[in-house]
DNA sequence: GATGAATGAGCATTCATTCAT
DNA sequence: CATGAATGAATGCTCATTCAT
């Protein structure tokens, strides 16, 4: 009603938009000087507001720090959902699906270095809550790459025995790596297509030689 | 009254033994807490001694969480010192070699979970400087599982195009990522040894299955 | 309840004001206890606000006497500037203006006893920095005085060969040890007209009797 | 009995000269430091002993700074008891005399800078008792001065209505502000010797020219 | 006598949050 | 809706003093 949504606009009403460059704000500034050691006024003169204008759209300083946390995991969903788990139906088709969720991932860290700092490290140090939030989501993240791989296994791509459930857990760890050593190359991107290179390799071809056995 | 601390027989002077004790309340302290939410004086109380006494032996809250990195990474260059890079002649050794690492590092993680998480998340969270001499140690740790894989190379155990350097980087942070879920499972031995397999077969036997086409 | 803090009517931004007030009510702490053994949250209790709002206005305790001892210095000025230094034209006019001066100075004490003591005792005692200030100020002042002096000089009211720069200090030395004397003597305003006239005597009149040879 | 005391050796039993070396090592500590920013493990470095050795000899910091008092008290009784208020016959004696006890001063002032100023100025900042005592000391060598005064008068000296009281405060006070002036000068011997000049000029010539009448 | 390890009261300062304007 | 003045709990740290060795 009123308002039909549309996309291609800012979009959201007007506390809408404010909340979202809150948010902008405060990556900016906890980017670069750590949540704890950031002052919530630093994130208003960002924004060029009086600082208790935040209160009115954020209840606190980790309310604004759950704000960015909610953005990574929506941008990082939205990612996945380019995707389907079972849409691969040739071994080319699986390592090329995979090779774009990587690519996905890291172009993500490269956009928003600060924003995946944020979330995978600094909400870690901010109370117990806020860690087992972060963790489940992660270890979600962890189930829905198992899927991956157990697609593959029923495909005949991966072999039967994988321990999937930890194999997933391996892959995701590989990409967090991955996402802060990007987070502080001098070349991120390049630093992201060795990454997604070197664990394409690893899954697919193996670091296995000639095998002189 | 009379003695309310109880040097523990272990070596050292009594100076070196009360920096160590330090330390080790500290890791317990922290690693309960965060190193940001915990005062000072709460690992004074762990310890049952005066917080000024802290002050003799530390300069500040700062350099005895640095008095913990160290100690993780004397423990870590102990656990890499017990192997050569180029010892393994023959793929089986070589295989076992890696996996006595990898188990090394996660049993470290086992015993010493608060003690990693300090090191490797905490400490990221507390200034420019420190995030620094972290993540290059880190590197440098990265340096040699590198050497590792050279030597893997040369003996034609692992391919010969590998991008050495960056797969170094992978299995490190896989290692790292490791660490984070093995010290909050609840059979950190069991996660820790399903890692360990994940990660070796990943390296040797490769995911691939029988490969329909 | 209601508005604790009950703004003077006197000129000046709010700001102004207050950090008017905390200057004077820092006078009052710092006078009563000493600049080493009053704390900052004395001086809010005195002024009836909580002691995180003057730092909202001074960045330190340091900085709350640098602005006590501005004060000082600006209400000297005030004092010096009401006289010229070459206005006198007779001996008579000469000694007026000389005493009018030393007046004022010692009525200054006695009205502000704290302040003067805080300027001239306190502040030398906190660091080499404020030390140097003052006593550079109190120099400058003395310069001052010589140019009473030298006026003197020329207009034959003072012996030629004075030495002009030497008495100076002698004189504004006077001043400041009458300065202390009066802000303890229980009738100050009596103190002070002696110390004027003694001053005055000595320098117009000379202790000289009647030279039995 | 047993130890006859040899006035030229340095005097005294052990005790006795410890506790003179605690003293002359506070100074030192005290004088480049100040007295609040001082610690008392300075005065025991400086003096090359453990410094719970110097509670053995004073009870407190307060207490050695006391002592130090105590020792510039000393040393001025000991330049005034070379003088007798009454011994000057002549206008030309009595003027030396006067000269004799400000060089001797100022002499100590050239000597012992940091003691005068200790006992001067930092001794005011510690508490209510303290500065009580170093006024009232001093004002009791402002009684002496008063007898060199009255002397001055009785002989006619010095002119027979001199407010005798507030004349010796304010000869006492220039002594006082003249020790600060040479404790910082950078030829302090010079500079003495021009306060005493310019003191002696105010006392027995005069600042009066030809007077132009 | 001498020592210095231990102690904790005391202090300045920071900063997230509230709320009157 | 927006603001920023006011607040004080919380914290890291210093240092004079005690006392077991």
């Amino acid at each position: 009603m009123g308002r039909p949504y549309d996309g291609r606009m800012v979009a959201g009403t007007r506390a809408e938009r404010r909340r979202r460059d809150i948010i902008h704000a405060a990556v900016r500034v906890f980017g670069a000087r750590g949540f704890h050691r950031a002052g919530v006024p630093e994130i208003a003169r960002e924004l060029g507001v009086g600082y208790g204008t935040l209160y009115r759209y954020y209840a606190s300083k980790r309310e604004i720090l759950l704000g960015v946390i909610a953005e990574t995991f929506e941008r990082i969903t939205a990612i996945l959902a380019e995707e389907q788990p079972t849409a691969a139906t040739s071994r080319a088709e699986y390592r090329a699906q995979v090779e774009r969720i990587g690519s996905g991932m890291l172009r993500l860290v490269v956009e928003e270095p600060a924003m995946v700092r944020l979330t995978f490290v600094e909400s870690l140090t901010v109370d117990e809550e806020l860690t087992g939030y972060v963790l489940e989501t992660f270890d979600a993240m962890g189930g829905l790459t198992a899927a991956y791989l157990s697609n593959g296994v029923a495909r005949g791509f991966l072999r039967a025995d994988l321990d999937v459930a930890t194999t997933a857990k391996v892959v995701n760890g590989a990409i967090w790596a991955g996402a802060l050593s990007v987070s502080r190359a001098p070349e991120p991107a390049d630093e992201a297509a060795r990454w997604v290179g070197a664990i394409s390799t690893l899954m697919f071809d193996g670091l296995g030689g000639a095998d002189p056995n």
